[in-house]
RNA sequence: GGGCCUAUAGCUCAGAUGCGGUUAGAGCGCACGCCUGAUAAGCGUGAGGUCGGAAGUUCAACUCUUCCUAGGCCCA
């Protein structure tokens, strides 16, 4: 170099060939960090080095003294690939531990999976195909545990493919022998506080494979059955209570279809809200509902009828009729289950035959009367028709009720009907024995109701869903006529029948369960399984028999607390958070909240959050009909597990969330913004060590600190939106801020500035001191949700304090960064620089300029911002990135461009005067003026030369 | 049919703590343009909404009431 500047080197410089030459004097980015994200290669390689480095063992080390943040996990059912809705739910958990954990608690991740119950041992059945008569049970609860485990490996696979952390080789299974035998504990425990009762309740029945079907075991088909009308004659007191019906016969009229359970009838049914209407015919009178009145008497061919009188079903319930064949009455009571679709508005109600006549019948305290055995054929108390099959028993009830004359009307219906997966014959529903948890014996529902109150439930209408269900919901059935499940490990007395539920017994059972799983109870004699010190309470006697039931699966997740939050060391009862689907009001919330009322007279959670339900585009729930479905793993394939997750963080989910391929197209677009902001963030600091170049925040220009005060209103905003689990609030803070406060605003005006001043420089390093407290805390504040992005920029920070990003605390908002008189003032600014945008846009139109540094901005500013910005000149010249400001007073401006919203301000636009400087592309009238140099200006020639 | 809930621009969301008050906002997308030193990037301007529909209360309703429509979950 010749440092008095060689003549040689002038024409050099101004020739188009080498002015490039001065790029390299400028600090352009530098980064390896990809512009292209590649997720789908990226991030298997992100989740390897989580699983090397042992992530989740060292956040649970970092965390050990923390308070703890207690996430109990709702198991998914060990069946089946993941979807979108557990995709779902396991993301916001993982969002929700994360965010918790990098806010200064303890918070481990225990994923659970229910392992139990029919569908699993469904889908064995139908692969054993024939062979299912064969296994014995043993055999089959094995084969039914493998497919269980096959699952969990293959969802324990997709749920961390999503970059969920968590304790993925040591989850809870509810099929784990530890938890079998608290399952069984805990139902010893509702025995011993006198909670358990056995009572009657109709089932599905098959009477060919003489089995109790599970409502999923039950096909719709058609199906012909008989269809009749029948009177049933009501009792001298109705015509003493109605006048207009005395010296009449006044009878009931009702209808069905299964007039094999009329020997069962024991009420008759009618709607509170319906009118009745009594109808005189011939002699007689007909109760019925108003509203089928005309259909009933065209169906009965009857012409001539007259209305005598109308009643509302208060005054009608209560009343008796007689049975039409027995020597029994049937009381007649309110249902609401009653319509006006067919029949006569008076429903034929036998308890032990029918769901609904079940409930009225309950309600009103009917035995459940149920008087046909396992083969379908009724039992000897059964006049008339003992012995025979239901089905067969049809005909001669209709002629028994033809024979005395109570039959007003028969004849063939078509209609959809139950019938047995396995047999295809059609099914009965049959009232037998089970175990319940009484809702009422141990104030079981009262106390739960008040649990209820003194949970937080997130949206706040859960509340009200699960008041309402527990309030009316009938006892808990958890017997189970099945085999893969935990049993009801009682015996009962072969020679008096009573049962054995003591705590010996469970003791002794518990812990057999223990060493060998719930199978013991199969595998071993009675002998193994009753206590030598145990015997029947009532005779005293030990010849006893298993009970076969096993336990309702949501008795197995509903007592997790006790399995899971009880047992871990991490964990805790109660939980701080359950979180769930919607529909888990009726599911996991309320089993969960039965059993520890129930057995710990405590609610399991303290605050329980839901989500809605993921649904297509335009709003409707995703099924294979619509052809509308969509799986996480496409998704992955195509996006990347992030796109996912940020889609997750976008949606609000208390409400459905909606996914298509225009929302997922938008979000990898969002997302690109995001990566981009981040990537020119980390090129700019690749000479910066925060260190030894990090600048004050006293010695920065006001634009710095400026943004400094802005990152502080962002972390504010993220970090509220995560305390309050509104996370569509942080993904929308973060991408406003790259995009508004970033990318168009701070980092637009800063290029000029950290380019093209010395590399060494204050201003530079100032930029950068910036630069690099955002970065590490956009890193930080987005690590939850973009966990793979954020840790490859943590990465690339190489700044290698922490392995992982997830192990980092959350930025605290400064206030020594905050500034609320700097920011009204740049609020100001910001106007100004808006009203001067469209001035540059106008003069772009017009060809006065092309890119704003050709522009030269001459304006008046409005009086009440004249002091304040007096002498500003460089700074606005600056943010506004032109050549040159002028502030002027008003009459030396024409009339202004365009349209102006701030009042008193008048801008004019005009080509900027001098040279574009080629290093800086700055116009100014010094180009050319530097003998050395004479292509620069003199901002740049202070640094090159 | 019942219970609970949702409905703001093409998309995702804001619209002051439970009780109404200036021309309803943002980002994305889109259109048009600029730049070519974040470049399969970056910048700018602009056009988009009778706040699901209808009635009602009120001086005044996106915000309150009722009904209707569409959709979701749970029951029946």
């Amino acid at each position: 170099m010749d440092e008095h500047g060689s003549t040689l080197e002038l024409p050099r410089i101004k020739t188009p060939e080498t002015s490039m030459d001065y790029k390299d004097t400028l600090n352009l980015p530098k980064t390896d960090f990809p512009m292209k994200a590649n997720l789908t290669v990226r991030e298997p390689e992100l989740l390897k080095r989580w699983d090397d480095i042992g992530l989740y063992r060292l956040l649970r080390e970092k965390a050990a003294d923390r308070p703890r943040y207690i996430l109990h996990d709702g198991p998914p059912y060990a069946n089946g690939n993941i979807h979108l809705g557990t995709a779902l739910n396991k993301i916001l958990k993982d969002i929700i531990i994360k965010s918790h954990q990098m806010s200064g608690m303890n918070a481990a991740y225990v994923p659970g999976w229910d392992c139990h119950g029919l569908p699993i041992e469904h889908q064995v059945d139908k692969e054993l195909g024939k062979k299912k008569e064969s296994v014995s049970q043993t055999e089959r609860r094995t084969l039914c545990r493998r497919y269980a485990e096959k699952f969990i490996d293959i969802q324990r696979k997709e749920f961390k493919r999503l970059g969920v952390l968590g304790e993925w080789e040591n989850p809870y299974l509810t099929m784990a022998y530890y938890y079998e035998a608290t399952i069984a504990r805990e139902l010893g425990r509702f025995f011993e506080n006198g909670s358990i009762i056995r009572s009657k309740k109709p089932i599905y029945w098959c009477t060919s494979c003489r089995t109790a079907l599970a409502e999923a075991e039950v096909e719709y088909a058609d199906h012909k059955s008989a269809s009749v009308y029948v009177k049933f004659a009501l009792r001298p007191e109705a015509a003493a209570k109605f006048p207009e019906l005395s010296g009449k016969k006044p009878y009931v009229l009702i209808w069905t279809t299964t007039p094999w359970t009329l020997p069962a009838n024991l009420a008759i049914a009618l709607h509170p809200d319906f009118v009745y209407v009594a109808a005189e015919v011939e002699g007689e009178v007909w109760i019925l509902a108003e509203g089928l009145l005309e259909n009933v008497m065209s169906v009965a061919g009857v012409e001539n009828y007259k209305v005598i009188r109308t009643f509302n079903t208060e005054e009608l319930c209560g009343l008796k009729a007689r049975h039409p064949f027995l020597d029994r009455d049937s009381v007649i009571l309110p249902g609401n289950h009653v319509t006006l679709e067919t029949g006569t508005g008076a429903v034929h109600t036998a308890p032990g035959h029918g769901r609904e006549d079940y409930e009225v019948g309950l309600e009103a305290g009917l035995d459940i009367y149920s008087p046909v055995d396992d083969y379908g054929r009724f039992t000897k108390d059964v006049e008339f028709f003992a012995g025979q099959f239901v089905f067969d028993a049809n005909k001669d009830v209709i002629a028994k009720l033809e024979e005395n004359g109570s039959l007003l009307q028969k004849g063939q219906i078509s209609h959809s009907y139950p019938h047995c997966w396995r047999c295809k014959n059609p099914v009965i529903f049959r009232a037998t024995p089970q175990w319940f948890i009484s809702m009422e014996k141990t104030g079981l529902r009262q106390k739960a109701l008040e649990w209820i109150d003194r949970v937080q439930w997130l949206p706040g209408w859960g509340r009200e869903r699960i008041y309402g269900m527990v309030a009316n919901r009938p006892d808990w059935c958890i017997s189970r006529q099945r085999s893969w499940g935990v049993p009801i490990c009682v015996f009962r007395c072969s020679d008096c029948g009573q049962y054995i539920t003591s705590r010996e017994l469970f003791d002794h059972i518990v812990s057999m369960f223990e060493k060998e799983g719930a199978d013991a109870w199969f595998t071993h004699p009675v002998e193994d399984l009753l206590p030598e010190n145990v015997s029947c309470p009532g005779c005293g006697g030990r010849n006893v028999e298993k009970e076969t039931d096993i336990l309702d699966v949501w008795f197995d997740s509903g007592t997790s607390f006790a399995a899971v939050l009880e047992k871990r060391s991490q964990l805790g009862l109660p939980a701080d958070l359950y979180l769930e689907g919607s529909d888990q009001h009726r599911g996991w919330f309320h089993s969960s909240l039965l059993a520890a009322v129930g057995t710990r007279d405590t609610a399991p959670y303290k605050t329980v959050l839901t989500h809605g339900f993921v649904v297509d585009g335009q709003g409707r729930k995703m099924s294979k009909s619509i052809g509308n479905v969509i799986a996480p793993e496409e998704i992955i394939r195509q996006y990347g597990a992030e796109i996912l997750r940020l889609w997750v963080s976008a949606e609000d989910y208390r409400d459905d969330v909606r996914i298509s391929q225009d929302i997922l197209k938008r979000l990898s677009e969002a997302y690109r913004r995001i990566r981009n902001t981040c990537r020119f963030l980390l090129g700019n600091l690749y000479d910066f060590d925060p260190a030894s170049h990090a600048v004050a925040r006293d010695q920065m220009p006001e634009l710095d600190r400026f943004a400094l005060h802005q990152l502080q209103e962002l972390i504010e905003k993220v970090r509220q939106g995560f305390d309050r689990f509104e996370f569509h609030r942080v993904y929308h803070a973060l991408h406003n801020y790259c995009v508004v406060d970033l990318s168009s605003f701070y980092l637009d005006i800063l290029k000029d500035r950290l380019y093209t001043c010395a590399a060494k420089s204050t201003e530079r390093r100032s930029a950068q001191t910036v630069i690099h407290i955002i970065l590490n805390t956009l890193v930080r504040l987005m690590a939850p949700v973009l966990s793979f992005t954020a840790e490859e920029i943590w990465l690339g920070m190489a700044n290698g304090q922490e392995p992982s990003v997830h192990l980092l605390a959350f930025p605290q908002s400064d206030p020594s960064f905050k500034d609320e008189q700097l920011a009204a003032r740049w609020e100001k600014i910001l106007v100004l620089r808006q009203e001067v945008l469209r001035a540059l846009e106008t003069a772009r139109k017009d060809k006065t300029i092309g890119h704003p540094l050709d522009a030269r901005v001459r304006f008046c500013l409005p009086p009440e911002f004249e002091a304040e910005f007096a002498g500003c000149e460089e700074l606005f010249r600056a943010v506004f990135i032109v050549s040159k400001v002028s502030i002027e007073a008003e009459s030396a401006l024409d009339a202004p461009i365009g349209q102006v919203e701030l009042p008193g301000l008048k801008i004019q636009v005009e080509t900027a005067s001098g040279e574009k400087c080629e290093r800086c592309w700055v116009r100014s009238e010094k180009v050319g003026q530097f003998v050395d140099h004479p292509g620069i200006c003199e901002r740049c020639h202070a640094v090159v030369g």
